[in-house]
DNA sequence: CTTTTGACTACGG
DNA sequence: TCCGTAGCCAAAA
């Protein structure tokens, strides 16, 4: 687990949520390994100008958009590509996190955290 | 090197 | 139900 560092864990996991679903910071982070990390989860993809990573399907835990702007990004863009993907979600009451929240295997996070 | 600042969230009171 | 706070850790100052 610690040959990688826990911001590579965080890339890989991002990279991995499917196309029409979303994760919580504190999912990615704990599946990231520590499950209280969520804040870092933001930070690093705060300063994260990857281009191959679907950082709009990061969203808080009530599904609800948490980015205030970034130098990349803004509220109003990962609106957007949520909205591509069939998500839409509603400025007062966010989206149904039951609905398109990732639900991955334990198997599954194994597998894509060993891959590095 | 140390300190501060967060795209968070579970838990108390 | 509604705050305040602790924990977590990458970047920037």
């Amino acid at each position: 687990m610690s040959q990688s560092t826990f911001k590579e864990r965080v890339i890989l996991i991002i990279r991995s949520i499917p196309k029409g679903h979303v994760a919580s910071y504190g999912q990615v982070a704990s599946y990231a390994g520590s499950p209280r990390a969520a804040r870092q989860v933001g930070m690093i993809l705060r300063f994260s100008n990857d281009d191959t990573l679907p950082w709009w399907r990061v969203i808080n835990n009530e599904g609800r958009i948490s980015i205030k702007g970034s130098f990349y990004a803004t509220p109003q863009m990962q609106k957007e590509l949520l909205g591509k993907e069939k998500i839409a979600v509603s400025e007062e009451f966010g989206l149904h996190m039951e609905i398109y929240r990732w639900k991955p295997t334990l198997a599954a996070i194994k597998k894509i955290v060993r891959a590095k």
